[in-house]
RNA sequence: GUGGGUGUAGCUCAGCGGUAGAGCGCCGGACUGUGGCUCCGGAAGUCGCGGGUUCGAACCCCGUCAUCCACCCCA
């Protein structure tokens, strides 16, 4: 039998169409992040096992990818090593390190690949890129609206219009459930079903809420709270009792405010059935909904405990996380690319024909062109010129350069566009100097009429 | 992890017990220094894999793997 020619299970390949996609993402993506003030952390794909497990709750515990130890761990089964969940845990143990080099606020981006042993399913991998933001140091809703903006930067810059950024608060929700009677133990499983209200309903979200174990007046107490889409205000009135709860609302209300002032503004939505997986998150939750996908495009939170976790001493931190797959599978399916992004890999393809002098006069002609910034690929071998020519369409190449006995009996070059069909001679003396000042495109440039000669 | 669909040529798919097919792409030619248009010709498939039923299986049955969709969960 021969080995596997696929990847392993929801891992890819990406082929040169695929990567200059993706780049041209992760630069909008890291353009914005940079204006924002956020400086780039790389950290390793594995972690000591100890720094992942305990930090995601129960279901992402088992999603990580676990590594054996080498040697004896390959027949005992024992691990040490785990591919990295996230970028935030991460960054949590970095932030306890590093804490006395790093400022009283610590900013960074960081954007890698990141691993999970889920099912794969559409915009869904077991390898995917994660664009995360995070603040560190300060306990302010400035903070929670500089990320929602920055994020709100990046999808508009990439030409999303149509995009929610819902928002909610751990302590608002708590505030609720205690409210409705629910108690603190039965306090995860409730918002998993409360999770499923825009997808199930409020009878269906009743059902599991018993079928998880809440008592039928807790649940009817409930439902309401969340079926009504209430405002903040209505909110923050009923929660007035409760000093915790009341302070998160008020905090999300800030947010509102600041977030006038910026790029966000418009997308936020307050969402009080918004409850987010994640264990470590302590405050303002957030979560990005597109119409045309299930799961979401980022999310993010403040989670004041988790570098506490590992420093014994709390800091304030929160962060947003993009998800460049989930970004990818929308823009590919709604067409949202600029075309110049899927341009082959060179501006001119320089023929060869077989004559003798001809490989080295190509290989000349290419060097002048390189060092004059063109992009250039030189057809490898003698061949017909048609060929040669469907070769440069294949492989998007707009130019090409044909330099036979004809044309070096008179010192020229032809340069041929392919996307007008029209050609002309341009002194080979000059040849790089013309194409880098940009006369390649302006005087060949599509004119109405065809392959002058 | 649960339920369902689909795996046939490089790609999209037809065939659904009786000789393996089409379109597109690819290669060659008409066109010996000009791609796209047209015409002619050609190559190409253990019909996902393993087993079973049958005189005979791409087709029916069982298993398995892959993939897609809906749940679950998430980026």
């Amino acid at each position: 039998m021969s080995a596997p020619i696929r990847p392993a299970r929801g891992m890819r390949d990406f082929l040169p169409h695929d990567v200059r996609r993706r780049d041209y993402v992760i630069r909008v993506v890291e353009d914005v992040y940079r204006r924002y003030g956020f400086q780039p952390l790389e950290t390793p794909a594995l972690e000591n096992i100890e720094t992942l497990t305990g930090k995601y709750g129960e279901e992402g515990n088992k999603l990580i990818f676990k590594v054996l130890r080498r040697g004896e761990g390959e027949t005992s089964g024992e691990t040490d090593l785990a591919l990295r969940y996230d970028l935030t845990v991460p960054l949590a143990r970095v932030v306890a390190e590093h804490r006395g080099a790093l400022p009283k606020f610590f900013k960074r981006y960081q954007i890698q690949p990141v691993w999970r042993a889920d099912r794969p399913a559409r915009g869904r991998f077991r390898e995917f890129y994660q664009c995360d933001v995070d603040a560190i140091g300060s306990a302010s809703m400035v903070v929670e609206a500089e990320l929602c903006a920055a994020v709100a930067d990046v999808l508009q810059r990439l030409g999303f219009r149509d995009f929610v950024i819902r928002v909610n608060h751990r302590l608002v929700l708590a505030g609720l459930l205690d409210h409705a009677g629910v108690p603190p133990a039965l306090h995860g499983a409730a918002l998993v079903a409360l999770d499923k209200l825009d997808k199930v309903g409020p009878d269906g979200v009743g059902n599991e809420l018993q079928a998880r174990g809440i008592d039928r007046p807790a649940v009817e107490a409930l439902l309401p709270l969340f079926a009504g889409r209430m405002e903040l205000g209505e909110l923050g009135r009923l929660l007035a009792t409760r000093p915790e709860a009341a302070a998160a609302v008020a905090g999300l209300e800030k947010l509102f405010a600041l977030s006038g002032s910026t790029s966000a503004g418009p997308y936020l939505r307050f969402d009080a059935s918004l409850a987010r997986g994640l264990s470590y998150y302590t405050g303002a939750i957030m979560e990005i909904a597109v119409p045309d996908l299930a799961g979401s495009l980022g999310g993010g939170g403040r989670y004041d405990g988790l570098i506490g976790m590992f420093l014994g001493q709390d800091i304030p931190a929160c962060g947003f996380s993009l998800g460049l797959e989930r970004i990818l599978v929308v823009m590919t399916e709604r067409g949202m690319f600029p075309a110049d992004v899927d341009t082959g890999g060179a501006d001119v393809l320089v023929t060869q024909f077989d004559d003798g002098e001809s490989a080295e006069e190509a290989l000349g002609l290419a060097r002048d062109l390189r060092e004059a910034g063109v992009r250039v690929d030189v057809y490898p071998e003698p061949d017909k010129l048609g060929k040669q020519f469907k070769y440069a369409a294949a492989a998007g190449v707009r130019h090409v350069a044909i330099m036979g006995g004809d044309e070096r009996a008179r010192g020229v070059v032809t340069v041929k566009d392919m996307t007008s069909g029209q050609q002309r001679a341009v002194p080979r003396a000059g040849i790089g100097q013309w194409f880098s000042a940009g006369a390649a495109h302006q005087e060949l440039a599509p004119s109405g009429s065809e392959d002058q000669e």
